[in-house]
RNA sequence: GGGCGAUUAGCUCAGAGGCAGAGCAGGAGCCUUACACGCUCUGUGUCCGCGGUUCGAAUCCGCGAUCGCCCA
């Protein structure tokens, strides 16, 4: 039955509302992809996969609604959009919430126990199997995964729920290891023992990506070295637990202090090691004495020296970040004083280098450790304070350590120029988000390290020849199948072995390592259209179209996706990224779970409902970090309510006049207030077009919601009032024509609203405002110079409103004339505006006057 | 140290050569047959500073300040 204006409701009831539509488009499957339209019909997304175990922020419901205005307005400009979500789940994140949640910890020698019941109040965590903790793993994902679907269905995602994937399952291991397998064909994968950043706590080796500086105060050692044959030499160093893993003193090549101690050996304090002076150009003269040990590893220049000054190594932090036993005396351990070494040793081994610092400085400050001849404490006086930048792993506390360890990396050095090309041909929105890509992949320093050292990840499908000793061989990699992929080579034996053959000598052994989580997230592009699973998929929506993402991953998710879609094929995996800001809370202050100001979005939504939350999104500027503000959201929900009202006066008139809404058309539209008021829409959804084709949908919004507000209710609405009531055809057939308009037009932002009002509007039985069309200009068969009625009647109405208002009269308050003076062309407009002028402004007559006016402005005039 | 961005009304922000704007907050009024979660009216500015280009600069160009972010 058709809604009459008593049987719409009068009251917004937001939840019931929001319950009841996300039912809907689910049973109808509203936001489906339709797999038969051609590449030309569709637009492509690669939704960000968040990650499962970080907890819920309102950052997700800022940045995810930005992705679903466009993908709202796309798919209303006809476009089949393929809007696919994803979940991170695989990697360190997720361990440490098992850890943590479970009293766990992975131990993988231990056997797997199949009715494992953790106990999450003993007082140490229990070691279990990699099996297990992997079980563990799997189970807390899926249950923060339903945590994520259900935020993202009430915030109203059009995503379609049909094309899921998690980066742990299945299908992405079968991708990411093809991917690999690929990669290794073409010789861009390697392993090397190269040094390489490890955390000690976590004991993995990180990428350069995800490494970051971070302010510490330090302190500054000023030791006295020795030199053979006579004499001292001053260095300056913040790492003097390294001393025994000192190779070599470094010099400036034109730094005259030293040239003549060049090509002598200096003699380290306290362990009396010989080490030779040499001359490089990474020396700074400024810096301290002018004179650097060179460790192994105190950093990376440390590195560099090393590598091209040819020095030898010596390791003495283990993967623990504790100093190992040492061979004081053996064949590259030599020192001129074995006894005293080994016992100032003793004194730090088996300490965290933190311990040995602190150690080491009583040593030092001992006159026996002297090794210049005399006895006087290499430390002469207090150590000095220093700010220093200290390289973190993103998600570790402590400093990372230089360890030589083997890992897998991916060359990238080797393809900077392409890569920037790459680039170049992203249009990136907004524009200036396009430095941070190039800034990053011009400062890459190292190939990418893309073994881990942990358990819940993709592991890496290789397995090596035992030899006949027991020992695994490096360079005797046996790889799978492709047809066998997703393959864990910890538990599938290799083909033309069996399992009983592992870990035995003349068999086989399984990389241990898995997938940095890079290494699979940067293939979502591939993963979600179906890439070496349905061709046809994959050619219809690959290259995608859009990249959403926020700031902080350029150098990660972007970068790696950018250098893995080249490497595939030379194409890129997308042409557009879409920046997202961060949210700050409302102090503008980042927000941290440390400073306990983090927003969560359920309360948000439950508070100002999910159009409003969705508004607040909206308003924001692409890129623009936006503070969580509850004024912008008690807007949106001002706007919703308007909305609501505004929809149940236009179609209860239209019913009550005794007709169907969608009878209604623009050949219906014969007064000129009617045309005028729509002609002022045509700009705005010219406007509106433009900004949200190119991405800019909080310009759309403002022009939309300007012209909803201000011109249709508050001015339109009004003018009109006096002849909708009386049924007038072209009345109604303007305000239908209007709100129709209006709710296409907001439906991208509000779509809870604009599909309860539709729905009023068009009846149940129509489909959703959603799968209808986007307006266009054309369509209103209205030209923009037809305005001028309109406009010169908002201009009289609000001269008039002014005159009552100054008065204090009612707007009500009844005239017997209004006179309206001005150029004739301008009162010309208003022929044909006159009755419902009288109406609105609750007069009994008008009168216009040809008259000089300021401007040719029209005047108007009450009498008293 | 290098780079990117921001700085506009009390607050949050828009505006990108042509009379400085919106929302919120403030003040006054209005029961008007969709909405008091409303409507009408109303006050407010060194557009961060200093130079320059221009008939004309928040807007374009220099220099500087402050804040934020990215990278060393």
């Amino acid at each position: 039955m058709a809604p009459t204006l008593e049987s719409l409701p009068k009251k917004l009831r937001t939840a019931e509302l929001e319950a009841r539509l996300m039912a809907r488009w689910a049973e109808e499957g509203t936001y489906r992809y339709d797999p038969t339209r051609p590449r030309e019909e569709t637009f492509s997304i690669d939704t960000p996969p968040p990650t499962v175990s970080g907890s819920l922020h309102i950052g997700h419901v800022f940045s995810y609604t930005h992705t679903d205005l466009v993908a709202r307005f796309q798919r209303m400009r006809g476009k089949n959009v393929f809007y696919p979500m994803g979940w991170d789940d695989n990697g360190l994140p997720t361990e440490r919430r098992v850890q943590n949640h479970y009293n766990v910890r992975c131990e993988p020698h231990i056997p797997y126990d199949p009715a494992l019941e953790p106990d999450r109040k003993a007082k140490r965590a229990a070691p279990i199997s990699r099996r297990n903790f992997i079980e563990l793993c799997h189970e807390v994902t899926q249950s923060d995964e339903r945590a994520f679907e259900k935020l993202w269905t009430r915030l109203g995602l059009s995503v379609d729920w049909l094309q899921t994937y998690a980066t742990i399952d299945d299908h992405c291991r079968r991708i990411s290891q093809l991917d690999f397998l690929d990669l290794l064909r073409k010789g861009e994968v390697y392993t090397s023992d190269a040094p390489s950043m490890w955390d000690v706590d976590f004991q993995t080796a990180v990428a350069q990506a995800e490494v970051e500086d971070r302010e510490t105060l330090g302190l500054q050692f000023r030791l006295r070295f020795g030199i053979e044959g006579g004499g001292t030499l001053p260095i300056m160093t913040t790492r003097p637990e390294l001393l025994p893993a000192c190779v070599a003193v470094v010099v400036h090549p034109d730094d005259r202090r030293f040239a003549s101690l060049r090509g002598k050996r200096a003699v380290t304090p306290a362990f009396r090691v010989p080490v030779p002076i040499v001359a490089h150009e990474l020396a700074d003269p400024e810096k301290g004495s002018g004179a650097v040990m060179v460790c192994t590893y105190g950093d990376a220049t440390d590195v560099t020296w090393q590598k091209e000054l040819e020095l030898r190594t010596r390791v003495i932090l283990g993967r623990t970040g504790r100093l190992l036993a040492l061979p004081f005396g053996s064949d590259g351990w030599e020192s001129l004083d074995v006894e005293t070494a080994r016992n100032f040793y003793s004194r730090v081994e088996g300490k965290t280098t933190r311990q040995a610092k602190t150690e080491m400085a009583l040593i030092l400050a001992d006159g026996q450790a002297a090794a210049d001849g005399t006895d006087r404490p290499p430390l002469e006086s207090e150590p000095e304070s220093v700010d220093q930048q200290v390289k973190h792993y993103e998600k570790g506390d402590r400093p990372l350590e230089i360890i030589p360890t083997r890992q897998w990396f991916v060359r990238l050095l080797d393809k900077k120029a392409i890569l920037l090309d790459q680039g170049r041909k992203v249009a990136w929105h907004p524009e200036h988000m396009r430095h941070r890509y190039e800034h990053w992949v011009e400062g890459l320093k190292y190939d990418w390290c893309i073994s881990r050292q942990r358990y819940f990840g993709v592991p890496i499908p290789i397995w090596y020849h035992v030899d006949n000793d027991g020992n695994p061989i490096e360079e005797g990699t046996i790889v799978p199948d492709r047809s066998r992929l997703p393959i864990d080579p910890m538990t599938d034996a290799p083909e033309g072995f069996d399992e009983s053959m592992r870990d035995k000598p003349g068999g086989f052994t399984g990389e241990a390592d898995v997938f940095d989580t890079w290494m699979t997230s940067s293939l979502t592009p591939q993963i979600a259209t179906g890439f070496e699973e349905d061709d046809e998929r994959f050619s219809r929506t690959y290259p995608m179209d859009m990249r959403p993402q926020a700031h902080e991953i350029i150098r990660t998710w972007a970068f790696y996706t950018i250098a893995r879609a080249t490497m595939l094929d030379g194409r890129l995996p997308w042409n557009n990224a879409v920046i997202s800001g961060w949210v700050l809370d409302p102090d503008r202050k980042k927000m941290s779970k440390s400073k306990g100001n983090v927003v969560t979005p359920i309360g948000v939504l439950e508070r100002f409902g999910s159009d409003a939350t969705r508004y607040w999104s909206a308003r924001a500027r692409l890129g623009t970090d936006t503070a969580s503000d509850e004024s912008v959201m008690k807007t949106g929900k001002r706007l919703v309510t308007k909305i609501f009202n505004a929809s149940k006066l236009v179609i209860g008139r239209v019913r009550e006049a005794g007709i169907e809404p969608r009878l209604l058309g623009v050949a219906d539209l014969t007064h000129p207030i009617d045309r005028g008021a729509l002609a002022t829409l045509l700009p705005v959804v010219d406007t509106a077009t433009q900004r949200f084709e190119a991405f800019e949908s909080a310009v759309a919004l403002e022009s939309v919601e300007s012209w909803f507000w201000s011109v249709f209710t508050d001015n339109y609405l009004e003018l009109a009032k006096g002849r909708a009531y009386a049924g007038d055809r072209s009345a109604l057939a303007g305000w239908s024509c209007g709100l129709s308009a209006v709710l296409r037009l907001f439906a991208p932002f509000l779509p809870f609203i604009t599909e309860e009002a539709w729905e009023w509007q068009f009846g149940s039985g129509g489909a959703s405002v959603h799968l209808s069309t986007w307006p266009i200009r054309e369509e209103f068969g209205i030209d923009e110079s037809e305005a001028t009625a309109f406009t010169g009647a908002v201009d009289v109405l609000g001269q008039v409103r002014k005159i009552k208002s100054d008065r204090s009269l009612s707007i009500r308050f009844e005239v017997p004339v209004i006179v309206v003076r001005g150029p004739s062309q301008r009162l010309h407009a208003l022929i044909g505006a006159e009755d419902d002028l009288l109406a609105a402004t609750a007069a009994a007559a008008l009168r216009t006057e040809v008259a000089e006016t300021e401007g040719g402005a029209l005047e108007v005039v009450l009498p008293e």
